[in-house]
DNA sequence: TATGAATGAGGCTTCATTCAT
DNA sequence: CATGAATGAAGCCTCATTCAT
């Protein structure tokens, strides 16, 4: 063909325009409302197409809810393992995932958080069907235990925490659904949270040591 | 009668213990599925009886949901209670209401806390729904703030964080979503990972090694 | 046995009693929901009694109501055919008739009415069922049939009106549905309603200046 | 464009179509089973839909049964109120409405007649919904008083009946349930039936020249 | 005999999915 | 391709009926 790579043709364009924003219909609402409650119907209504549509695009509203999944992770991951990747001290890198999910793009990643950690329907539902995911994430997880790890072996983290239950606290700390509320009702600023994100997780909240200077 | 208080007789007994099964089957199902999910049917089923049995003691799906939220709060808020009334001091609080999350109950009362802080079908249906469930939480997170106050201004923790913000990371690291894997996985006892989270939560992951340091 | 007629003791008495009150509930409560609105619980419940009991006494809702609907076909049958047999003129009969429907029982009476005229429900499912019924009604009709035949004999009745129309005025007029808001919302007394009635079958709505001149 | 009023296109009036069989079905299955009786399912399957698609033209069963209570309503009314606002005697304006009743389309008004007047389920469930209702019946009712009283001041009514009454006697010769017996069994032309209702209104059933000969 | 807890068939309703236009 | 009307499986809920106590 004379057009083998990128989008093809406008008509290509606007399918992949579409596609994106069925999903990001899709995200939104698996956020609001959870897998059940969101409807095909209202995905469509959202975007503004038909009902068929939705259906030319994804064979079913689990393929549909699945893709949108993979997408967020696709999204988090990319951005993780640029950090991960980086020269940053271990330190330093927890504080950039922190920043990447809290950052700029916390709405939209926030979403992806809450539906695939905190939805028991979709666990059970969607990501038994497709094991790839769970080796994605696993590739995720086994690159953030190498950074307490490493941590560790540079004596910057304390090496008596086992390792899987870091990488167990750093999500908790991670998923954003707690912390909405303070950036929403409290008008906390972003970046003071993840400021004191990263403190707290580095030195937990107890006083510090200027304090214990103040004591001498 | 001489039987006044108490379950009055053997079929009021058998009553409540009925209700009390179908109200954990409800909270397992919830967990592991979801509101949706979940089918009357199917709780029955686990129970062991039929449907129209379910109705007998609570008059819709909701209700039942309900009625298992609420008991599942009000065992939290009764311990955690306790817990704040107590002499100890902040830190010692904060360890006991870990301790409370994940001690011996952690299965039944982390179904509770799986259900209601985690699933957005329960919240936007079923909270909105009773205003008292925002009250008594309300109440409940008041207490922890409290304790964080008072260890602040005792020293013990650092005043720069803002409560609010350390009531969320509670929440998010107390949340055991994310440590049931640890638990039945990794099979570490939850008395270790007890330890663990309070020692992170009070000191962060830093190497100890440099304050020990610092000590001497 | 010793008591073969009448009420054989204490605990038979008891029993019909019972089952009056029960099928009198039926009555009542055929005639304000009608046959699927209520349920077995509410005549219980009505009569004080249990479900069970009900039960004990017919063998299924369909059967009570059945035997409700004979019940107050029967009274209503026994009332007219003395007032057929006796020697009134037929016109007098006819306004006995329709006394005996709007008469002291007018209450207990109308339900039955209501119930077995009005409610296509009652007509497919029960009547259907048992022929018998028919017969008896049929016998009935007959009676009144025979009422308007000899008024024409007589010359008190228009002969060029058809026997079975005439009839079926005569259970029209006589259906007290629609007069039940005139006795309960106007306050009119029933001696009233039965008058006008009466005269009105008799003479129509046509004034009666014009005859009162033949008299003169 | 050039179909911008009327049914628009094919689909519209395809729509309406359907709208309408699946209005008759219930009018037929109202009358034939009550409220109760008749399944959304009976509907569908009278019509040749499914069951959803009853349900994308009416959103529930009641509302389905409103409509077709008030479709009813609606075609007596209009047709009622032509004879009421005509030029014509009380009397004559009287025979008109039973013709009416029992005119040509008597199946289909009859339908409504049965279902409003004679069903205690209807009444309770469905007219104590819409008030619009009672406003649109009485202010028939009140038509109708109209001609009573009219004819009363004109000489040719009895003025003795009070109107109410006359107006709950007309509804009751009117409801045509008692009636379609003789039309279908006994084979009665409708004319003829209208004839002798109209007469026996006016004169009730008092042989005429017999009387007038015996008071000579 | 009387009770009322238990059952489960049956009906309403929703919504993912299909398919004729 | 796009549409949205049509479908029908599945779930909630009611209530007549049964039966152990």
């Amino acid at each position: 063909m004379s057009v083998a790579d990128g989008p093809r043709s406008l008509k290509d364009r606007q399918r992949e325009e579409r596609e994106r924003l069925i999903l990001e219909a899709a995200e939104e609402l698996l956020a609001e409302k959870g897998y059940h409650e969101m409807s095909i119907d209202e995905i469509a209504a959202r975007v503004g197409v038909s009902k068929g549509t939705v259906y030319l695009h994804f064979p079913s509203k689990e393929e549909l809810v699945l893709a949108q999944l993979e997408r967020g992770m696709r999204r988090f991951i990319q951005a993780a393992d640029l950090v991960l990747a980086s020269a940053a001290t271990p330190s330093e890198k927890l504080r950039s995932l922190i920043e990447l999910i809290y950052g700029q793009t916390f709405k939209e990643r926030s979403q992806f958080f809450i539906s695939v950690q905190e939805n028991p329907e979709l666990r059970n539902r969607l990501l038994d069907k497709k094991r790839e995911f769970h080796t994605e994430w696993d590739a995720l997880s086994q690159g953030i235990s190498q950074v307490f790890d490493e941590g560790k072996a540079q004596g910057e983290f304390d090496p008596t925490i086992p390792t899987p239950l870091l990488v167990s606290m750093f999500w908790s700390l991670a998923s954003p659904r707690t912390y909405e509320r303070l950036l929403e009702q409290e008008q906390m600023p972003v970046e003071e949270m993840v400021s004191h994100l990263s403190r707290f997780f580095f030195k937990g909240l107890a006083a510090t040591g200027s304090q214990e200077r103040n004591v001498e």
